[in-house]
DNA sequence: AATGAATGAGCCTTCATTCAT
DNA sequence: AATGAATGAAGGCTCATTCAT
């Protein structure tokens, strides 16, 4: 059975047992046997592969945030003009493939994460500084920079703010939106009418 | 010096150590140990008190909850009309008490214990669905029940979303608003917009 | 049964459940669970007083050299004149305490250790230089300094040497000595003839 | 590039990473995967060919002792009568070949390793008796059987604790000597007293 | 009222060893 | 001839929890 060339898809396979079980649980407080005994392989092996316990989860992070800067990089080439880029952004946050629960229930474990690791800290900030610029520099086209700033920040907030709610709404917490589409509404509702709020510089008119 | 009474200085002392501690990890991977020598008495006697390490954590959930409820309530009853009260809930959840770094760190920790505690959860529950009336019947005063439920929707979300980003913030991956000014504002101008788009039923000139 | 003071009954027992443990097996492949079963403890508590098992060898070496130290300290104090010194420093090497099979191994097992070990070659050094000093000092009031210091290391060699082969005469490999009488007579035999064919400085007819 | 008869290149490879990386550490706490990266080829190799680990060890101290007693054996064939034939044993225990530091250090661990090894144990027997024949052998035709026995015992732990010294030297311990010329010139010094210090038998005046 | 003493259970990690190719 | 793949077993260490005082 052991054919050479196994690596990557038990990479493969860890990472996304390790997904689906910090997912199920909530949090990081999973075992590598866990996550090993998911992937249908020995928590030996998932050492051998990536070190430790620590990569392993940095690896999932990585994971998780390259499939997610993959899929806004896709949207963007395709969007039409900055707004369309703004929507973008927030169409890919909320899609499936992001807003699964367990998506969503290991993207907020290592939100906390962060706090306490250097290296997931360091990962999640590179993250942050591409999707604020990404919003940011759309906006600077439709608005003022100090606006651009402020409402760039707004959508961040609410996105992450609609993505923690998903999380507990899915444990039936909250009644919020469990649909992507009425997470997807609030927001651009909202950059609508922070946009509406502002002049635009440089274009003539300007609001009436 | 074991002198009677001293149950409830005991539980108080270890109960805010259990936020400091936990504030300053950022997370729930605190042992009783910790928490017990930052309350300067022994991990025996938390257990005495408490009776586990689970209970420590609900009675600091709840403690700081009924904190919260508690300023809430009185924000609310100073308040002056339906608009008055919304502003009173942003006020009191950026207040220095709730917006203090490990505060902010201790409950976005429970937030993601929620997830796996069923009375976590729970209280969670509790909490956020009477946050979610205060903002409903203010906001039912001032537009359409649907309208209602949905900009609420947005209030806490935004709410959840600018506490995470604070305490990654102070954790200096974000470059938000540090202070709770800017925050207060900018729910507040989201609230505006939002209640300017959307006629008031019932009040005189209406939707035309 | 959990009575108070039981701190340094334990260190003890586990130092010397460590000594027997190692002296036993010859090396220092001994678990913490051994050592500890041999104290009649758990591995839990032997971590909790020495913190790990680092420390419970280095703690085990300190004992070992202290004794030692503390033996030759004694004789010293109670030879006479420098030829009575280094006699009893060489007694003392030989003294029913230390020339136990399971101290010679535990020793050994030392000895070895200080090659990979930055704190065991600290503890090591601190002893070599100051049984150096003894002899050297020693020496020196019999014969030239280079003299006594090229002894002393004869000395030292001598004793290092037959320390090794005590252990593996235990385990019956060498027909040396068993008994610490015939060591003893080897070495001071030994230091007469070196001290014979010197001349002692100062001193006006050197050796007829 | 499998080619056939492989095996000797390989074993003797592996065996020489076995005593660099012994060498290195200081003892056996060297892992299979240590010994077969150094020699340049997988641990599932040096498993085939030895079969075990502990094969590699025994492997690697045989060759040691096969090394050095070929060595002595030269050196005896080209040695002029008993007096020469010590210092021949003597010349080769230190020449540079067994006087590297990390043969030394391998020589040392494998010392230990008799201890608690039975086959370890008995090589080293094997070796040690032969060792102490060629001595009493030569030492009986310049003194006393019983003389000769304990010269020979002498010789030997000096030239074991030299060893012990030098390798804690060349880890800063000791201070002794760190040429093989000092060590050489100690022990002859030492043969030559006590040769000087007993009659010899048979030989005419001997001292009165 | 309070704590030191003590431990069982569990987790991460390492490593020798096996196996199919 | 040689190796990547894979794992069982074992050890160090941590920690919540209990208990006697």
């Amino acid at each position: 059975m052991p054919r050479t060339g196994m690596e990557p898809i038990r990479r493969k396979a860890i990472i996304e047992a390790a997904i689906s079980t910090i997912g199920e649980r909530g949090n990081l407080d999973v075992t590598v046997g866990q996550i090993a005994r998911s992937a249908g392989v020995s928590a030996a092996l998932a050492h051998h592969y990536f070190g430790g316990k620590d990569q392993i989860f940095l690896a999932t992070m990585r994971h998780l945030l390259r499939v997610y800067s993959h899929n806004v990089g896709g949207a963007l080439a395709e969007a039409k003009g900055p707004r369309g880029r703004i929507s973008a952004v927030i169409r890919v946050s909320f899609g499936t493939e992001q807003f699964a629960p367990s998506t969503i229930a290991a993207w907020l474990a290592f939100y906390v994460r962060a706090q306490s690791d250097d290296q997931a800290r360091r990962l999640l900030g590179i993250y942050a500084r591409r999707l604020n610029s990404n919003l940011v520099d759309a906006l600077g086209q439709l608005c003022a920079r100090d606006d651009a700033k402020r409402i760039a920040e707004g959508i961040a907030a609410l996105i992450d703010g609609l993505y923690i709610r998903q999380a507990l709404h899915s444990r039936a917490i909250h009644d919020g939106p469990a649909d992507p589409a009425s997470a997807i509404a609030l927001v651009e509702r909202y950059v609508n009418s922070e946009l509406g709020a502002v002049a635009r510089p440089g274009k003539k008119g300007g609001k009436r």
